[in-house]
RNA sequence: GCUACUGUGGCUCAGUUGGUAGAGCAGCUGAUUCGUAAUCAGCAGGCCGCCGGUUCAAGUCCGGCCAGUAGCUCCA
């Protein structure tokens, strides 16, 4: 595949780069084809993304319908064929102000203002359309073979709320046609791993119009939420946690000695009682902060790690909702560790360790972020930085890779997040670790040292699953609601053949449940094969128990496994196997 | 909150240019007693998201609201 520079030289493209600049073509291609048909289009900015490309243009006044979005994807494959050389050239500042404004494009020169240090602009041109560009580029249009229209949707220019509103277009791009059908179907295998369907499908949670936002928990999963506690728990003693609970409603005046009511009134929700103004935690810290004043504290107490499983609710945007990774009311497996200053970096690595623990026993991949000072927070500038590079010192002695995302960090404190990934690729924040000065100074919380002074101690803020409910969905869509048998909701699904075994079904459900075991009788008067496509299909259970004629007179059982394996056992065997398997949480 | 779209029985969806709602699955009843991904038949089930407007007539057209989807913004 050849490319060209915006210098004009013409070079074979490395392998690595192929997609991303074919996509970056696809949105020029794009543009020219908006160009054509809505010559008012004034463009922003047009990038290569993971599966292909957007462009963010300001139409006016007009609104696209799908039929639109279906004319344009005409309109570029007719690009595509006339075949266009595409060619760079290079302009000085003033030329190429001149060049934008003639053409109408107000939002590049925007952008050649806001690019004060550079004196030339590199443009491609295709045919009639001009696009100011760094490349490179496809050489000819023809070159672009596989591409999609997908959908549209808004954008603020800069991704600033308080700008205009762009429209968004975007599409998909790929070398050639077999590569994007094979895209087009990973999307679907994946729109099958959604957690809202499979919650649905398996009775998880629900939602009803009255209360958007805030999660139902059906008996299934309750099971999966409880178990997930147990483990939690048992964890958390291990490392040496105590565990609190705090009201849910608490005096404005807390929320103002915190911070909460001048850095986060907006996402809570407040009530009254006897004419006072109270407010339902966002946050857990307050409560945990009050817990640790409670009692005078020497340094030999510290570290204290006060864990606190905490329903907050926090009144999220609507239009950010989403099934449950983004929800109103979650449960956050919180801990407040309070540190002096030389535990500071021991307590990071021992949470990174216990967080890292709780993704690898499930599997997941994760990448860490470290998110700094916010523009709206609160303390010195000498507390953030000390802050910053206390989790900066505990991320390079555990050695693990981090991005910087500047300026993301808590109102208290900066913090160190860590990021799963949903079944399309989105990814979710989930465990956090905040480093805390000012928390434990509006509350003056102290500690009487070794030499007799009182001291300030450190918060840490942190969470594993982030909230338990954002993990059930990740969780959800990481198995495809084929959970591991210690969360599964029903864990064994006894299928007799017909209702001649149903006695010797019954035993065998008994033998299993008095073992512990989450087992479930389908006494349904229906074929063995359709028990078995519900059991597989809806209830995703780990393991079907078939039982006819030949079972009930040897006394063993025949075991389904969701890959569809079959095996003989007989059932003390499999009640050990199983027992042990859901003890030990084995995936 | 913003942009675009969607909203019909528990679930998945049909419903022509406006003429008074239809299927499959699930449910219930009966028959069948069956060997590893759907047995057959019958029955029942619908303020067509909500409110208002246009019309002789609205699931269908218009407006407002509510809820959801994708993206933006914001976040665990």
């Amino acid at each position: 595949m050849k490319i060209i520079y915006k210098d004009g030289t013409v070079a074979e493209c490395p392998q690595e780069e192929e997609l991303h600049v074919l996509r970056h073509t696809a949105a020029h291609i794009m543009a020219q084809a908006i160009k054509r048909l809505y010559p008012q289009a004034d463009f922003a900015f047009g990038p290569a993304t993971d599966n292909g490309f957007y462009y963010d243009v300001d139409l006016g006044d007009t609104k696209l319908t799908d039929e639109d979005l279906a004319n344009i994807e005409k309109e570029m494959k007719k690009i595509c064929k006339e075949n266009l050389p595409i060619k760079p050239f290079i302009l000085p500042r003033d030329k190429a102000i001149q060049l934008m404004e003639e053409r109408g494009e107000k939002y590049k020169v925007e952008h050649i203002n806001d690019l004060k240090d550079e004196t030339e602009f590199s443009f491609f041109q295709q045919g009639e359309y001009v696009d100011m560009c760094i490349g490179p580029h496809l050489t000819y249009t023809k070159a672009l073979k596989a591409f999609k229209i997908t959908q549209q949707s808004g954008a603020y220019w800069k991704n600033d709320k308080n700008n205009k509103m762009l429209t968004r277009i975007n599409g998909i791009a790929f070398r050639n046609q077999e590569e994007l059908d094979a895209h087009l179907k990973l999307l679907e295998e994946a729109a099958r791993r959604d957690h809202r369907k499979i919650g649905k499908e398996m009775q998880l949670f629900m939602f009803v119009d009255e209360a958007p936002g805030f999660p139902f928990f059906l008996p299934n999963g309750m099971i999966i939420k409880n178990a997930l506690i147990d483990y939690w728990r048992e964890i958390h003693t291990k490392a040496g946690y105590v565990e609190v609970s705090t009201p849910l409603i608490m005096n404005r005046h807390l929320w103002e000695t915190s911070g909460h009511w001048d850095h986060y009134k907006d996402n809570m929700y407040a009530t009254k009682i006897d004419d006072e103004d109270y407010c339902i935690k966002p946050m857990n810290c307050p409560g945990g902060v009050l817990v640790y004043r409670s009692q005078p504290h020497s340094y030999r107490d510290l570290p204290l790690r006060i864990g606190e499983l905490g329903l907050v609710h926090r009144h999220e945007l609507r239009g950010a909702l989403h099934g449950l990774f983004r929800v109103r009311c979650f449960t956050q497996d919180d801990a407040h560790l309070f540190v002096r200053p030389d535990q500071i970096t021991d307590e990071i690595m021992g949470v990174v360790h216990l967080i890292n623990s709780v993704y690898e026993k499930f599997g997941f991949e994760y990448f860490v972020e470290l998110s700094t000072r916010p523009e709206d927070s609160m303390g010195s500038d000498e507390d953030w930085e000390a802050a910053t590079n206390g989790l900066i010192q505990a991320l390079e002695r555990l050695n693990l890779p981090y991005t910087v995302n500047e300026g993301d960090g808590a109102f208290y404190g900066p913090k160190i997040d860590f990021h799963l990934r949903d079944s399309i690729g989105r990814t979710w924040q989930c465990g956090t670790i905040q480093l805390d000065f000012q928390m434990p100074l509006n509350f003056h919380l102290e500690y009487v040292d070794e030499d007799g002074q009182k001291k300030r101690p450190i918060m840490l803020h942190r969470v594993c699953f982030g909230s338990i409910e954002r993990f059930i969905g990740i969780l959800t869509e990481h198995y495809a609601g084929k959970f591991p048998t210690w969360l599964a909701p029903t864990q064994v699904k006894v299928l007799p053949v017909s209702e001649k075994t149903l006695d010797y079904a019954k035993q065998v459900t008994e033998t299993l449940q008095n073992a512990g075991v989450r087992a479930v009788l389908d006494e349904s008067n229906e074929k063995i094969g359709y028990k078995i496509r519900q059991a597989q299909q809806v209830d995703r259970v780990p393991y079907m128990l078939v039982l006819g004629a030949k079972e009930a007179e040897a006394g063993n059982i025949s075991i389904r496994d969701r890959s569809g394996e079959t095996t003989q056992s007989s059932l003390d065997e499999f009640v050990a196997k199983v027992v042990d398997e859901i003890k030990e949480r084995r995936s």
